[in-house]
DNA sequence: GCCAACGTTGGC
DNA sequence: GCCAACGTTGGC
């Protein structure tokens, strides 16, 4: 099967691109998903070796601070379980749970390119994360919208690192 | 099944 | 803090 690719957004505050680079094994489970549609991105169509654009939201400089991959299969989120957690759901049962996760693993930190730069690039004028009111956590990303980001802008960014 | 009210997201 | 946009809830 062809390899897929995502945006998975993160606030900094809670798990920035470091934190999962810092993780055991560079990995963190993506637990805590209370969206349906997020879910079923990750239930059902994610499987490990999919890239994934680690972005940071809700924060002073928004953008893609990381590349990442998907390190799992979708299992039961446990956190729906835990009735001290703020993501505990009580419809939810081991038999029948509601709320999955996939495993995800840091590749590489990037300078980060930020949402300003992203919305600038006609070449990006479809990202699911620049289209208007979008507030999916996980929206899936293209063959070509990932090589732009990933090679140009990646790019491009690290070589203003070296004209500053 | 409709839809108003409410809650959340997330950039600014 | 504001506000647009969208998802969820719950009465009917």
């Amino acid at each position: 099967m062809a390899k897929n690719y995502w945006l998975m957004k993160s606030e900094p505050d809670e798990c920035s691109i470091d934190d999962v680079l810092a993780a055991p094994g560079r990995t963190v489970a993506w637990s805590g998903v209370r969206n349906y549609q997020a879910r079923n991105f990750m239930r059902d169509e994610m499987r490990p070796g999919d890239g994934v654009l680690f972005y940071h939201s809700s924060c002073p400089q928004p953008g893609v601070a990381g590349i990442a991959r998907v390190a799992s299969r979708a299992y039961p989120d446990i956190t729906q379980f835990d009735r001290t957690s703020e993501y505990f759901d009580a419809a939810a049962s081991a038999e029948r749970p509601r709320w999955f996760n996939v495993d995800v693993q840091a590749v590489r930190r990037l300078r980060l390119i930020p949402l300003a730069t992203l919305r600038a690039r006609p070449e990006l004028a479809d990202l699911a994360i620049l289209r208007r009111g979008n507030r999916l956590s996980i929206t899936p990303v293209t063959a070509a919208q990932w090589k732009f980001i990933t090679i140009v802008l990646a790019e491009s960014a690290s070589k203003n690192r070296k004209a500053v």
